[in-house]
DNA sequence: TCCTTAATGGAAATGATTTTCATTTATAAT
DNA sequence: ATTATAAATGAAAATCATTTCCATTAAGGA
């Protein structure tokens, strides 16, 4: 069994470094997002995290997921199910993008990365393009397909 | 001064065809979408309606949206304001497809159209590989870029 | 350890959207 | 045109995710 770092983990310096304090709650909201591959609510997260800390609340958890937002360490999308859902943009290894597929049925979501390359390409030179066009500094993207999942469709 | 047609707007049949009832309601927030090229909250559209049909809810105006936004009619989009926002999907032109540029600082919205055909092209190989590999029948696709607009952007 | 101030939680507030339900009205049949 | 029927409606209440308030706690530099 490996030591955690003496340290912390490795978004410790993160927090620090935007002078947030570390807190059980925020390291246990950021321990739970790391090990899981879901697009979590607030809520999920308050109900995964509280066996272990029954003293954090949801407060807590919508606090800390803005601030994680604004340093863009997590994602926050709405895929049309009336509440946000929060996905860490990296974890220790870096970032590994992609891009979102929702069945509009059952809100099923799918993460893939067939054809990222080249559509980060694509978007990299509109961005630049509409950049210049409208005078906006871009740093973002969203790309979603909406459709319906081979359980949603009508079977034949 | 130019008459309206006999039979009505363009969306009277499409609205009949799918059963609905063509109402004073349904007229009016039809035709205020129709002479916008904004992206309009159901208030908005509630209050620009209000002088001349005083009599027609807030609560239509979403049941409305809902039917058109099911129908394919409206598209519905989330810029991160916390409202809906609607739009009319096409005109008695056709479509005019566009996608978005959405400043995060003052949430205005450019549309765009420069590079759709690009876009689009990509869009289209990339749903017909995604349908192929995860099994969903894409109807629709979402793309934004975020950043700062021109006026938002720190003087230099 | 002590001190300053960020961070917290629980309750209350907020605000967009939805639901309820009694009433109205579009429209097809007469 | 009259009538019958189910769809559509408005007003008020309910819902529910998120935010705000505020008195209390605790992180971390000195
Ligand atoms: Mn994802
Ligand atoms: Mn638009
Ligand atoms: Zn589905
Ligand atoms: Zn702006």
């Amino acid at each position: 069994m490996r030591h955690q770092n003496h340290f912390g983990s490795w978004w410790h310096s993160k927090l620090r470094g935007c002078g947030y304090r570390i807190t059980e709650g925020r390291e246990a909201i950021l321990n739970f997002l790391a090990g899981s591959d879901k697009h979590l609510s607030a809520e999920d997260i308050y109900m995964a995290i509280r066996p272990n800390c029954p003293n954090v609340g949801l407060t807590t958890i919508y606090r800390t997921l803005d601030i994680l937002v604004n340093m863009a360490l997590v994602y926050r999308f709405d895929f049309g199910d009336g509440r946000a859902r929060y996905e860490l943009t990296e974890g220790p290894k870096g970032a590994h993008h992609h891009h979102h597929l929702v069945c509009t049925e059952c809100h099923k979501i799918v993460d893939y990365t067939d054809f990222i390359n080249e559509e980060v390409k694509l978007l990299h030179e509109t961005e630049k393009g509409l950049s210049k066009k409208y005078g906006f500094k871009i740093t973002n993207h969203l790309i979603q397909f909406y459709g319906m999942c081979a359980s949603c469709s009508p079977k034949k």
